[in-house]
DNA sequence: GATGAATGAGCATTCATTCAT
DNA sequence: CATGAATGAATGCTCATTCAT
């Protein structure tokens, strides 16, 4: 693990931070690495040393993003201690907590998911497939103990965790006047609607 | 009400189809005109005499899009004679028909509404506001006599149909294998489960 | 002399004062045929038909407007009947008179005539030809007679004229505020001081 | 103050060159960037980098040659000392020399002027108001004392530069066979003839 | 005579990326 | 590591002109 600069450090967060900023206000396609520089104060060398390509930061900010979520989610599920609603009221409150402590982050990622190929790319799969181990490791059990309902794999997040990201999206978009937290209680309720046994 | 000569109608069809074709392979932002021209048979100047420029095909092609599916949410609705369950299954089913009829053109629809200034362009309101009515028209009566629960507006569409719309965008994107239809039963059943009263 | 039929004329006329219009707002090049076509009404193969192409328009607004401006020019000329100093008054009057009474007119001619290769084409040249002819006409016998100074030929424009000229232009560009005749004395008087014999 | 790398300098002026070359050729609106690109070795990039865009090479050569003008013109005045007849003399002589020793930015500079929207960009305007603030510091004085007519500020310098202009102008366009300075006494006479006092 | 669809060369401009200093 | 000049392919769009109906 090679120790990393100072300098290195702040001036790859400086870029990110601007990334972020022109993201919130543009479609990722349509920010050039121009305006990044202009609000970073980096020069465009700079910008190229530290992240390759446009496509370095966005992956850079993607992942760091993800991962962040990710262990925040993780986290939640252990403290709920594979009881069923719990494990429901994790998934959902991490993710509302995350998009409205990250509302820049969130909504990048939701744009960058969006883009054509962007399920192939390798760091997302991985991500991805991180994602699904941790989901799995803490419903798996509990489907399988029959105290969770069984629901096609595929369906699995269209069903639980849509509705949550399909207004935080909106919220994100200003289409919506209330935080996702302020309905907090119904999409857990929702999701548990869903998965409970009859 | 000018008439309109038959060789504008094919020509705008052709272009219209063409642009379809190629927003199914790439995002919108990177299909190029010259690429539709390619396509289609038709010349830049053409193309640009019939729809004034690129956001005037990509308006064409929406507004088309989602009048047909009104059309055919309406036309379910009607047949639903207010009927709770029905009127759900109404919902559903009529997006997942037009959905798996319409592939390319619901990939189109759902790559534009993530554009950043989507919802802002008048045709976009004024087909938000169509479809708010037709909701509203026949599900606010089953409300308010108590027959369906009673849900925040804003949070309704997220709640209803995003399950639906989210699994729908994951298989025009070959994200999952098995088309929505396999799976109609259950988003209805879901659905159901939100709305019905305890 | 072919009998041109009345549809013809009404045609090309509204053809040409929707020129006009255009070109009082922006620089002959960069008013499209298409603009011209919106604003007279008439469709862009009919003012080809009528006009053959751009250039077409531009001439007949300029050989129209130049001839009406020279007979203007000639008749004042006849009625100083050979007086010098009534002779300088008809040249600088009639040319106020012809650009106060036609605004738009004398802004597309000094627009066009400042183009790259307006000077050497055959109507110009023309047109040139006769108003030389005319200025030699009158003015010649005045100088040989010893009642006018003699002055360069090439000179004599630039030093009797252009001041008019050059006010007038800046007037119809808003530049300055009071018209032309409001200071008609000073330029005939200018004039005559300088083709006047010691 | 930013420290101008020599390249830049270098890579500027070549611009600059071989868009005057082009524009001694064919009208500002009729000159591509790409012919600019060729003449000048630049690429497109190059030119867009340092420029702007396309005004942005007019404007750098226009307020460089108007401020180079306005200089002499200055320098000229100063040496005249406030002597009536030496002032005007030192107007139409600078004058006359700028436009002989730069003869295509000269031509440029008309050419420019002309535009239709030229006179509201502030460069120009901040020219315009230099020159004044010149001629006046220079010219009012030996009004105020008598020793110089008192003309309509308006017209003052359709009367006294305008025909130097004009002739300058026509002889850049050909249309004229003598330079300027062959006749630089008679301008100066003819201006001197209206403003000297009666 | 009138219409407007069609053409396609041409243009200004953008932008990710490279690389010499 | 930083800088910013340089590159040039690519893009959306304009416009005079032609021509079939």
């Amino acid at each position: 693990m090679k120790q990393e600069r100072l300098s290195t450090r702040i001036r790859r967060r400086a870029v990110l931070e601007a990334a972020l900023d022109c993201f919130a206000e543009a479609d990722v396609e349509s920010v050039s690495i121009a305006e990044i520089c202009d609000r970073s104060g980096a020069s465009v060398g700079s910008v190229y040393h530290h992240f390759g390509n446009k496509e370095g930061i966005l992956l850079a900010l993607l992942s760091d993003g993800l991962t962040a979520h990710l262990e925040a989610l993780e986290q939640a599920l252990e403290q709920a201690e594979g009881h069923p609603r719990a494990c429901i009221e994790a998934l959902i409150d991490s993710l509302i907590q995350w998009v409205e402590a990250n509302p820049r982050w969130a909504q990048f990622i939701y744009s960058y998911l969006n883009r054509s190929g962007a399920s192939s790319s390798e760091p997302i799969l991985e991500i991805n497939r991180r994602y699904k181990q941790i989901i799995e490791q803490h419903f798996e059990p509990l489907i399988q103990s029959g105290r969770l309902r069984e629901l096609p794999t595929d369906c699995w997040s269209s069903l639980i965790v849509a509705p949550t990201h399909d207004y935080a999206r909106r919220w994100l978009r200003q289409q919506v006047r209330h935080s996702p937290s302020t309905h907090q209680r119904l999409f857990i309720e929702a999701a548990w609607r869903i998965v409970q046994c009859d």
